[in-house]
DNA sequence: CTGATGTTTATAAACAGCGAC
DNA sequence: GGGTCGCTGTTTATAAACATC
């Protein structure tokens, strides 16, 4: 099973699912299962020098506004309502505001030592009662305790058992009783938890030296294997702690960009590419197969963020990250030392301490469509440009150029009837959008998948429909579609005791047309794959998926809270290397407009991207979150992007503003 | 071996060598084998209509040429040496001038009926034997005959024999035999024009019923093959006749742009793209894996010339080709039907005559780096702005937009020690780009691989180094450097009776960093892969690549000269679906701008792109041709991009122009 | 709850160019 | 000096995971 391509399963998209529906249909099992994944702050601390409001708090507030659209009173009614301590005793503490623009939706800030698991509960149930406020976005300050603490909720309950008995048994646990485990206690919601706890430990459970000292002999041969660990000690500190040698959570994608940007040229020839990774991942070294090497160069290839130059006269070429997709992902930035409240919280392990533990945060998929905003009317529009308010250094005219408005979060079509709230202006199509003749309302929101933003299909309109700043959009509003009620739709598959009943996929050829693993019936054993003893790891054959659907394993142990920093693979700027370019070029315009496009002109300093250097700025900051949507009762991971320019002045902003503004100085 | 990936093939990019080198260094077998590709007069006629010029004659002639850095003398005098029919007997007809801006190039002109490989033969003996031009670039008029007799050339000499062989005795030839075919011939220069012979004419040769009627039943199933058939006939007429259960050569990215263009609306469903597909290749539906619409939905989705959309009310989502990329490719441009002269010239072939026989052209890959320009002084400057001379109807105003000078040829660096004639002005870094200090200059052409456009390194130049319009680059100059020198490197490999010596790639964990096929060593053959005898035909099972290195079976019977179309996957444009976009975006500025980027604006009109158009323009045309160089005697498919505009007002032009323009008005 | 649709990532592979032997 | 091979780079194919509807 270890022959097919592999995805590294960086954390799940799927929202989760809340798992204490007991007080609408009575399942049963009351308040017995709550899944709380924890998230943490981001709030990048870039330049965080320029302390200065970029923009001022002149803006249109009502750009921001949804142009009061909203059928809901009680959504008009939450933008006032904040600082309201709720009356809940668990809410005791809480700060809960109106989203300034979503409809139905609170903020709420939960103190560091909250118990999160109840204050679900008590959202929810407040949620249900009241024909108000449905969707809840949990946050929190900088304190990592918060999040542990959360984690630690999610987990006491039956995970931590389940660990155990991972830890315990290895791979001595069959998987049926861990799949008995998992369809005892919620079969879903925890997932969303369990993405990554593969990666780390796998070590030290009692499975680790033999393994990687015969995967050292064979997966490298008889070259230099022993020469190697000692000479190039550069970064290597964490070359021998445990689970070095698992193969790490982060895409090819990610990898490349940690390894480019840790030289301070933030270039790097493909051969250094190869060696910073095998060094800081020695799984590459020791437990790949030499194939891993062909997906970077894919990957260098494939991305338009890799952009290849060579220096004046040729012969070598470096890679580089482009610079306004580069989100300067580094590793230390994922790298997480242990610290002392956070073995604290890992206490259900019998984990040898053993010197520093090799954590690592996983990353967020690439996040734009989990991107919330949550703009305060005072500051800069919802959507704002990158470049004009960030990087005005570039030197870049960029007045007309792709300044096609872009939401920054998916469209989100409320079940409330009402026309879309956030397509305020312009919108001759959209505003009498009366549903589609067929059936009910229910949920038409078209796909909030998350590369394209389907374009509208522009036939009927004659007329320019993006006029880049009057309407938000065309038709395309924000989507939240997936915060939206979701069918929980992993339920038990008790059927089958191994594995999912996914038909029979066995003799037949197959039918989907996505194909599926055939969970690995020993099928032609390949060389390279009986030598690599981790890989074969019964723990580390389960992909996530599989193991979320059949036997859950390892639970929350060590999430302690992801990172998130966008990867994008940069497709949409201008730039070299499409067959288009190569035919359409500019006309002969005078030599001083040098657009952003121009290598120099973009990168006379190689930096981070604009995006980044928001998060440091004073008035933008970036934290992951909770969304508690009461309808549907799941709880989805967000990151939330939250601007606010009214604090420096002090002015115009009410109590909430005030409130937030000292929440956001605290994140920072 | 069927498991493994496997690509079309479209058709071999790597230069062809020349064949005779008999002549340079008497390696016996004289004037035996000529590899003549034959290559197909393009020159779309979309809106012919517009016969004005679009861009006056006023242009500056001095951006176009190389500024005469020349060392070569004989390169100035090319371009008055036009016309100069050949002195030698076998170039008498042939019309021949110098190419206009690219040193020791002389443009060929070839009557429809000369004998090509005599042509090539006396070009190649032209050239080594003077100073002067050494490289030739072959090209004729619109008529077919000649194409096919340029196939005919290439095939008469020895592969018409292992034609033959293959043709009577199919799989029962050993591929042995045909290694001494190949190795005996010239085992290089051939395989070239082996691109696609596999697909077509595999059906007639012998081994078609049985296994076609073997695959229907098993790889479908039970369902409803017959019942199919019959019912579903729309374009159905090429559905029985030979060679319909083959894989076409057409990437997947072709095969949807093909059906995406073939309805009027330019927009289509994924399940009509699946049936279309079906439609129109009876191999997907009767003998691909079903995985094969995965494919088909990973190429909408990773490619950004499809864009997917949805009609204001949602629901339904249509996948449509982004105008500025779509190429208007369509099945019927690609079906050859057997004209009489075509199928005069398969002679060879014991073909049945049987009804139209299912012809397709391998596409060329993208060529964008084939694209060589053949500019005219009097006309548009060398690299011209797609939007701005062939769509001003966009209504955009893109003046400092993506206005990167971007080269239409890749680079090329004369083996002559002069600076690099191609790059003009303003290279400060490049007017003293003396070769590197090590050895000869010989050939240190930065790699011409053809996506990157290898960004110059910029960090010491910090003044902007592609004004746009003084430079025609920034050290990165115009790359022929796939016209020079190559040395043959399929030499015979005649050591290894089956296969080449690739190692000894068995048992050990694969050694290279980019995996090559086993050579199927009946590994684990799944249920699905032994169903499908059309797939496991022996002949088909060679990867033409294979082919060519070891079995130089499959000649070039069938190759009716190969259409050129752009197939790009439109990956520059700033568009929708990247993170970036959805964090970026410009500031109010007037909601007039309305960018090119705006889908509205940019398809008011759902047609081919603009470059297509230009094919149809009245002074440019797109053609392929050949490019034969004496120095390292290679023999290249390119295709040719002419402009002219002198043709209108027959002025200023000399002797050559008014030719060109007759040629170019015979080509159009 | 399943299947169709869409998005990403991984992996294999073919192949081109080039430089080092 | 030519041939071979390995490295680099580009594309395409295919499998797969997963999300949404
Ligand atoms: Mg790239
Ligand atoms: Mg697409």
């Amino acid at each position: 099973m270890r022959s097919s391509p592999r995805r590294p399963l960086i954390l799940r998209r799927r929202r989760l699912n809340l798992p204490n529906q007991d007080g609408v249909s009575g399942t049963g099992a009351p308040e017995q299962r709550q899944t709380a994944v924890i998230d943490k702050v981001e709030s990048q601390k870039q330049n965080t020098n320029l302390s200065e409001p970029i923009l001022s708090e002149s803006a249109t507030p009502e750009v921001n506004r949804p142009s009061g659209s909203l059928a809901d009173p009680s959504q008009d009614a939450n933008v006032g309502t904040a600082t309201s301590s709720a009356e809940s005793p668990t809410l005791s503490g809480v700060k809960i505001m109106g989203h300034p623009t979503i409809p139905d939706t609170q903020l709420v800030v939960i103190p560091p030592d909250s118990d999160v698991e109840r204050i679900i509960q008590a959202l929810t149930v407040r949620g249900r009662e009241s024909s108000g406020p449905n969707k809840f976005i949990l946050l929190t300050g900088g304190s990592s305790s918060f999040h542990t603490q959360v984690e630690k909720l999610g987990l006491q309950s039956k995970v931590e058992e389940i660990e155990t008995v991972q830890l315990e048994a290895t791979a001595a646990a069959p998987p049926q009783i861990i799949e008995e485990e998992k369809n005892a206690v919620s079969k879903e919601g925890l997932d969303g938890s369990l993405t990554n706890i593969h990666w780390l430990g796998k070590m030290r459970l009692g499975s680790g030296d033999g393994k990687a000292d015969s995967a050292e002999e064979e997966t490298s041969g008889t070259d230099s294997l022993k020469v190697e660990e000692e000479h190039k000690a550069p970064a290597a500190s964490h070359l021998w702690q445990v689970g070095a040698f698992e193969r790490p959570p982060y895409s090819y994608m990610a990898l490349i960009q940690f390894a480019i940007n840790s030289t301070t040229s933030k270039r790097m020839t493909l051969k250094d590419i190869y060696t910073w990774i095998e060094e800081h991942f020695p799984y590459f070294r020791h437990v790949a197969k030499p194939g891993w090497k062909n997906s970077i160069r894919h990957n260098l290839s494939l991305h338009d963020m890799f952009v290849r130059e060579s220096p004046a006269n040729n012969k070598i070429s470096y890679w580089t990250i482009h610079p306004q997709a580069n989100r300067c992902l580094t590793l230390d930035q994922v790298f997480k030392q242990r610290t002392p409240e956070l073995s604290r919280s890992a206490q259900g392990i019998p984990g040898n301490a053993k010197a520093p533990e090799r954590k690592m945060k996983p990353l967020l998929p690439r996040i734009d469509s989990y991107l919330i905003p949550v703009q305060f009317p005072v500051t800069q529009p919802l959507l704002f440009s990158t470049l004009e308010t960030f990087s005005p250094d570039l030197g870049v005219s960029d007045g007309p150029r792709s300044c096609k408005r872009v939401k920054i979060a998916p469209k989100v079509l409320l079940e409330t009837e009402a026309t879309s709230p956030l397509a305020p202006v312009k919108s001759e199509t959209d505003s009498l959008k009366s549903q589609t003749p067929l059936g009910f309302p229910r949920r038409q929101a078209n796909g909030s998948r998350r590369k394209q933003q389907l374009v509208t299909p522009r036939s009927q309109e004659p007329e320019l429909v993006l006029p880049d700043n009057s309407a938000s959009d065309s038709g395309l509003d924000n989507d939240f579609s997936f915060l939206e009620e979701a069918p929980s739709q992993l339920t038990q598959d008790e059927g089958s005791s191994f594995k999912t009943p996914v038909k029979e996929k066995f003799m037949k050829p197959p039918a989907s047309s996505t194909p599926s693993k055939p969970i690995a019936e020993a099928s032609c054993l390949q060389p390279w794959e009986a030598e690599s003893p981790l890989a074969r790891d019964p723990l580390t054959e389960f992909s996530p998926v599989r193991v979320s659907r059949s036997a859950a394993l390892t639970p929350f142990k060590d999430n302690y809270g992801t990172l998130s920093f966008w990867e994008t693979p940069f497709k949409d700027l201008p730039y070299f290397g499409s067959p288009l370019d190569v035919m359409s070029t500019c006309s002969p315009a005078s030599p001083q407009t040098e657009t952003l496009e121009t290598p120099t002109g973009a990168r006379k300093r190689r930096s981070c991207s604009k995006e980044l250097q928001v998060g440091g700025s004073s008035n933008r900051s970036l934290l992951e979150g909770l969304v508690l949507d009461t309808k549907d009762e799941s709880l989805s991971k967000i990151l939330l992007d939250i601007s606010f320019s009214g604090m420096e002045e002090e002015n115009s902003i009410g109590t909430d503003s005030t409130y937030w503004g000292q929440l956001f100085n605290e994140l920072r």
